[in-house]
DNA sequence: ACGTCCTGTTACCGGCGGTAACACTCTGAG
DNA sequence: CTCAGAGTGTTACCGCCGGTAACAGGACGT
């Protein structure tokens, strides 16, 4: 039974298996399940465990796929504008920005494994952004590295809760969630008038 | 078979079967299967489905349960202290020695629903927190409500990414990490030399 | 012609959340 | 005393999940 499906070539069977991935994590956000992912690509289970080990395998490669150009988005965008203020907001505009366009992408990336095992190798999206930030902190104001891990860490989960509530809620626009945050992160809170 | 087992009283054999299930969620964590809960309070699985409806139902009282104390700490927190700042300093330490005394506990409220269904009636711990602290902002100063609602959502993301971040790495103390995510909140990001 | 590798399948495993169906005891009415 | 019924308990099952063993058949070098 070799037929309809000329592909020697792994790499490109790889390609085809995460398209079909993609497909059903956009249809079913973070519970795809193999089974279903196997269906779609028109093969059977073993050969996606053949090709990516286990789940954890599979999910890393795909949010590879969605990783990439989203993590050089918002690198671009820690190291763009004119004061530090405007990199904040561009970079936070960035981060919502990718939620509003896929959102099941961004629920999948973020909601995906939590509860895992935890001794995965893959570290995950959030992880990997807050090391990110924390070293362009460290490196753009020299705090001792435990500060830039804290801060780094914080803000990432800051902009991921008011997404995930911007997300369920829909309250207010993009810009205007971006002011707020941004403001707070420059301390609006503390010095409001009571 | 009606032995060994005397009581009658619903409420009491409620709470006995939470005593259990606090015991399995402190060994295995968000990972606690109905099953394990069931055998170690000695009964069948049914006589938990009868009690709590389902697992989110289970979930959900002990949530409660946990919950209870922890949310009046927090509010005090809010209410107490002479400054913002000490104020701030306050309700982010009591969050952390939370986390710090009872790590698996902290760990089965926030991240135990993840990925749940999403109708269910029941809002998480992280939910109703922020939408607490969003209302003693709005009234501490007197803030929209869409910016209080994105403030509160935000800081209590921030505060629970670095805990996560704490709990898995334990780099600093709890008193660093509370002077650090303070710092934050009150802009020393924002007004940091480069 | 034949063993061997590769690719593919079906069919299974254990564990999960959840439930149907049945057993036993206790109680109250006739 | 007897017998229906309500509770309370159990076992055994369902479907779905992630993951795998075991097998079927074509491609190919010797």
């Amino acid at each position: 039974m070799n037929d309809a499906v000329p592909l020697r070539d792994r790499a490109a069977r790889r390609e085809v298996l995460l398209d079909a991935a993609d497909r059903i994590v956009r249809r079913d956000g973070p519970a795809a399940s193999m089974a279903a992912i196997a269906a779609e690509a028109g093969i059977s289970k073993p050969i996606l465990y053949r090709h990516f080990g286990d789940k954890s395998g599979l999910y890393a490669a795909l949010a590879e796929r969605y990783t990439t150009r989203l993590l050089d988005d918002l690198q671009a965008a820690l190291r763009s504008g004119t004061t530090r203020r405007d990199r904040v907001e561009r970079t936070i505009g960035a981060y919502l920005s990718a939620i509003e366009e896929e959102p099941q992408v961004y629920r999948f990336l973020v909601h995906s494994d939590e509860a895992a095992p935890a001794q995965s190798q893959v570290r995950s999206f959030t992880r990997r952004l807050s090391v990110l930030l924390a070293d362009g902190i460290a490196t753009e104001i020299d705090a001792p590295p435990a500060r830039a891990a804290a801060w780094g860490h914080g803000i990432v989960g800051m902009v991921q809760a008011a997404g995930d509530w911007w997300l369920e809620t829909g309250g207010a626009t993009r810009t205007e969630l971006v002011e707020e945050l941004t403001a707070l992160l420059f301390g609006a809170y503390g010095t409001s008038p009571s």
